[in-house]
DNA sequence: TGAAAATGCGAGCAATGGCTCACCTTCTCA
DNA sequence: TGAGAAGGTGAGCCATTGCTCGCATTTTCA
């Protein structure tokens, strides 16, 4: 039988669970990988029982669409707070570079564990708009710095900055200040290019 | 008990069904996602019993480890033989982009599934030490091409392009003809801009 | 040609993981 | 203050998965 999972629980213990839960299972990720994301494990580490996990989400795919959302959330917050600040599209360019490096050496194991589950997962919608509206807001300030620009120049932007960020995370010896110039290079050397932007 | 996987076949039939039982691996990733994996699975598309595929492999990872060793194998071939007919080290670097691209794009989905698992796993020396060589092949083409160039720059390099061409072959709307100006914006985009190289 | 070696088979075991259900505890508010 | 609602519990079901073991079939070669 299906479960009908609680609705939004109207006392604060509700709101501690869900979210003890949901941070549990990131901690999980980080520490074991999705291999170890069980969850009874979940439950466990949140200190909370399987049964209850089940009345919070109806099912282990939930749990991670909601740490999707959380993650795919704070990211877009950050990018929004820059984008108001920015005077010059270079600046915001900048800015969002920023963002996702502090985005992603603050939880580096989680990030990329995050970014393999999505590959291989139909995502609730819910978690794909707001990975939308982040993709948009990149694609916005590419096209503000570089007009000729075509659509694919803010997907490769996308995909070559967090290329090389992912990787450089996951290597302990190199911090923001070691991949900034690298990381500049690649993106203003592709958006910069003497050849005619695609 | 451990098994004593079968030494070498002697048998032509013995090569015969391992090779079958890596290409049933790597077809059942192509399909259905390091998820649907299973050595059972595996078995099955191959046409042949669980015995049988636990003569040739003593656990699930050498089954694996075998196919990323096929993958690697084939491309380090394709690479020298590149390497090898190339005047020039730009002639070098365009026919190791043509050879990463003709390689992801014969097996997007493969491709794409086997890089995820390599990150996740650890692999078979055996495995690793021909991606190291690959790697070498790169750096070192890198190297003649920039001799300026820093260690980063070859690891940057491969990420780069590598994050692209994987972006590119797993919609099915791009082919390699439009995805090369693009790889190519980017990889001398890196390589030749006015910063100092790092 | 026949016996030993090589290869192949598949039922089924032990472990694991997602999830349910019947029940208990804490909170709220008339 | 007490009854119902909200929140919490965990043994255990059922399906799946990696893998073993005893045995059958095929090949080789003296």
């Amino acid at each position: 039988m299906a479960h009908a999972p609680r609705k939004q629980g109207r006392q604060s213990r509700a709101k501690a669970t869900e979210a003890a839960i949901v941070e549990a299972a990131a901690r999980i990720l980080e520490s074991a990988g999705a291999a170890g994301l069980t969850t009874n494990h979940i439950a466990e580490r949140a200190g909370v029982s399987i049964g209850s996990l089940y009345q919070y989400f109806p099912n282990k795919q939930a749990v991670i669409a909601a740490l999707l959302r959380r993650e795919w959330a704070a990211m877009l917050a950050a990018l929004q707070a820059v984008a108001d600040r920015a005077e010059t599209p270079q600046a915001r360019l900048l800015g969002f570079v920023e963002v996702a490096m502090a985005h992603q050496f603050a939880r580096p194991a989680l990030a990329v564990q995050l970014e393999h589950i999505e590959t291989g997962l139909d995502l609730v919608a819910d978690a794909t708009a707001l990975a939308h509206e982040v993709e948009a807001a990149i694609a916005e300030a590419v096209q503000a710095y570089r007009p000729e620009a075509g659509p694919m120049a803010a997907r490769d932007v996308v995909t070559i900055c967090r290329a090389l960020i992912n990787e450089a995370a996951l290597r302990e010896d190199i911090g923001p200040d070691a991949l900034r110039p690298r990381l500049l290079r690649a993106l203003f050397g592709y958006l910069d290019a003497q050849a005619p932007v695609v």
